[in-house]
RNA sequence: GGGGACGUAGCUCAAUUGGUUAGAGUACCGGACUGUCGAUCCGGUGGUUGCGGGUUCGAGUCCCGUCGUCCUCGCCA
């Protein structure tokens, strides 16, 4: 062992250690000249432990006296118990400190270009900055904690999977074009010029043929990439937890998720969730909610009163009406003198909610005593009132806010416009703003009192889980003119379904479902088509004439009538879920190396112009 | 492809209605200091206001263009 190993990490050293002479390495956090010493934190990703040069070990001093923040040091010393009164109750070595008595300077540092050190009340860099510079972001002890976070999340998964007699089997990425779903990162061949290998989307394909090979539980951590517009909770490269199970149906599935997932909070975070999650059919949730991933912490529901609207005088409905659309409503309690007349008027704060989801309006109402009022109360006769105040539950106070507009609009606007009530009306809060404000409070607190501060502590109810089911086989697409799956073309259809595959594809349903967690689709999957002949139907009803699907998943059709299991499974969004379990609403943080919005990695510059040499090999021009 | 927000010192931000030499905190450099711990105190360095053009006696501020970052609709089976 060099002399300059540690023997300790920075957060090992406690009162049972004094006497010992250590070696510890790490980075400066900081360090404080004070008369006769200098105070050093080193920190490695363990903890920080204060290290004191005495100024009558002159060269060290002076060396200690120069050193600035990030060099990276091994110091031997001997532990000490710190000065009475002086022992720090909020860092888990701040019984002890280091007195030094040798120093090996490992590397200088020059002052970077933001800081590591992170305080409460500080904003981080700009996120460009931090990105450009990953490897010293990573160094920020939150980044750290989160990354350790997401390394338990895979221990408890390869664990848990295991234990139930599932095999961690590997796919390629280098694979074949697929035309549905999204677009693919290609791979150029050098071998085959003109060709293309894709990057997988996921492993559906392939995990679908293992089931086929009688590898009845598979499971894989794999990386999924899709070149398609980004968002906060979107990258183009992203990890699922990919499952799949042989014999099976849907509930073994859902049965396996709910205590795979019980499993993680348990283990990631303490927390005892009850289990069965609930479940809520595709339609239920759109009409109810307005969206197929509701966060169902708070209630706040969608109520339809198309017929009653049918009943006013006001023309704004009844045309929608007339023209085949809904008229649909929410009942905000209590918050009819929450929002000024300005924020509801159009070009107001609600309306443009739903201006955003191409809704052409809000209209509103509000209950004052037994009275409705509002500008469009005076087409509403009192019978009609009286029928809308019993479908809506109305008290007073409440405000009413509809919206008049074709099914799909309606539901998509007022889904939203939910979500911006239930956070505005403070229905529910996120556990993270909840640990903040704890956090601020008590760490003053602690201070005045010279105790540790208490953490926060979470709670079930903090984590909302929900199965959506029965979501529909197939949408229309009016792009393209026809219909689209809207999982994938290997879903299997719901039994009694099956005789409406060629005359009513918009009626069938599919055995799909969609993990949910406090608003965010952490999971999705299906039952399998195993049986070629419905695979078939639904290649042909996709578009796809048969020689063409033969020409593009041939060996999947072939693989089905070669003793295919009935089988299904479903892919955890593990990034989604990390971010959730580590209270970042950025996909980003949870990542250690991201992409930016527009898929640039700006640290390395990917992607970039490659030698002219390289695309000769491949055979590329560009004109 | 559309909509929105932002871009000022290394970093985080301020700068009144378009008006003096663009400020503060922090970082950094120098000094003081016998138990500091986000030390404190004193002093100092540091600016192409993203870039280009325009309006004006005068632009960080207004206008046009452009680049970049984030959020979002479309898109993402």
């Amino acid at each position: 062992m060099a002399e300059w190993q540690r023997t300790h990490t920075c957060g090992e050293l406690r009162e049972s250690h004094v006497g010992q002479t250590v070696t510890l390495n790490g980075w400066v956090l900081i360090s404080r000249k004070f008369g006769n010493q200098v105070f050093v934190d080193l920190r490695d990703r363990y903890g920080l432990t204060q290290v004191v040069f005495e100024a009558d070990a002159e060269e060290l001093f002076k060396t200690a006296d120069r050193m600035g923040r990030e060099w990276v040091l091994s110091v031997t010393g001997v532990v000490r118990p710190r000065v009475e009164g002086k022992e720090r109750a909020d860092i888990a070595t701040g019984k002890v400190e280091v007195e030094a008595k040798a120093l090996t300077v490992l590397n200088h540092c020059p002052p970077l270009p933001f800081s590591v050190t992170e305080f409460p009340d500080e904003e981080p860099a700009n996120e460009d900055l931090r990105l450009q510079y990953r490897y010293l972001d990573l160094r920020r002890r939150s980044l750290q904690q989160v990354l350790t976070l997401r390394h338990r999340m895979n221990k408890v998964i390869r664990d848990h999977l295991d234990a139930k007699g599932f095999l961690e089997l590997e796919t390629p990425l280098l694979g074949k074009s697929t035309p549905e779903g999204a677009r693919d990162y290609l791979v150029p061949s050098r071998v085959f010029n003109g060709e293309f290998f894709a990057l997988p989307q996921s492993p559906q394909l392939y995990k679908q043929l293992l089931m086929i090979s009688g590898y009845d539980r598979y499971f894989q951590i794999a990386r999924c990439l899709r070149d398609e517009d980004l968002r906060a909770d979107r990258q183009p490269e992203f990890t699922q937890l990919d499952v799949e199970m042989s014999f099976v149906e849907r509930d073994d599935v859902l049965g396996l998720m709910e205590s795979l997932s019980a499993d993680i909070l348990q283990k990631c975070l303490g927390l005892t969730i009850p289990t069965p999650f609930p479940r809520l059919k595709y339609a239920d949730a759109v009409l109810r909610y307005g969206s197929d991933k509701p966060d169902l912490r708070f209630g706040l529901e969608i109520v339809d009163v198309s017929d009653i609207a049918g009943e006013s005088d006001f023309t704004v409905f009844k045309s929608v009406l007339a023209a085949g659309g809904v008229v649909r409503g929410i009942n905000a309690k209590g918050a009819a003198d929450k929002f000024s007349n300005s924020q509801l008027k159009p070009g107001g704060d609600l309306p443009k909610v739903v201006e955003v989801y191409k809704a052409k309006g809000l209209a509103w109402m509000k209950a004052e005593g037994d009275k409705l009022t509002g500008s469009i109360e005076k087409f509403f006769p009192d019978a009609v009132k009286a029928k809308l105040k019993e479908r809506l539950g109305v008290q007073p106070g409440d405000l009413l806010l509809f919206v008049a507009d074709k099914e799909a609009v309606a539901a998509d606007a007022l889904g939203a416009l939910r979500t911006h009530l239930g956070s505005a009306l403070k229905l529910y809060t996120n556990w993270w703003d909840e640990k903040a404000a704890w956090d601020a409070t008590e760490a003053a607190a602690a201070k005045k009192e010279k105790r540790p501060a208490r953490p926060f502590t979470l709670r079930p109810e903090h984590f909302n889980f929900l199965w959506v089911t029965d979501f529909p086989m197939f949408g229309w697409d009016e792009e393209e003119n026809r219909w689209a799956a809207m999982h994938h073309p290997f879903t299997g259809p719901m039994d009694e379904d099956v005789p409406h595959l060629e005359t009513n594809p918009g009626k069938v349903r599919a055995k799909a479902y969609d993990l949910v967690l406090n608003g965010y689709e952490v999971g999705g999957g299906s039952i399998r088509i195993h049986r070629q002949d419905v695979q078939n139907t639904v290649f042909k009803l996709l578009g796809m004439e048969l020689d063409e699907a033969k020409k593009r998943f041939g060996f999947l059709l072939d693989a089905l009538q070669s003793g295919a299991p009935p089988h299904g499974g479903i892919a955890l969004g593990l990034d989604r879920w990390c971010m959730i379990l580590a209270g970042t609403t950025n996909i980003r943080d949870v990542i250690a190396f991201p992409k930016n919005q527009k898929a640039r990695d700006l640290m390395t510059g990917a992607p970039a112009l490659v030698d002219a040499r390289q695309l000769r090999d491949l055979g590329i021009k560009f004109s």
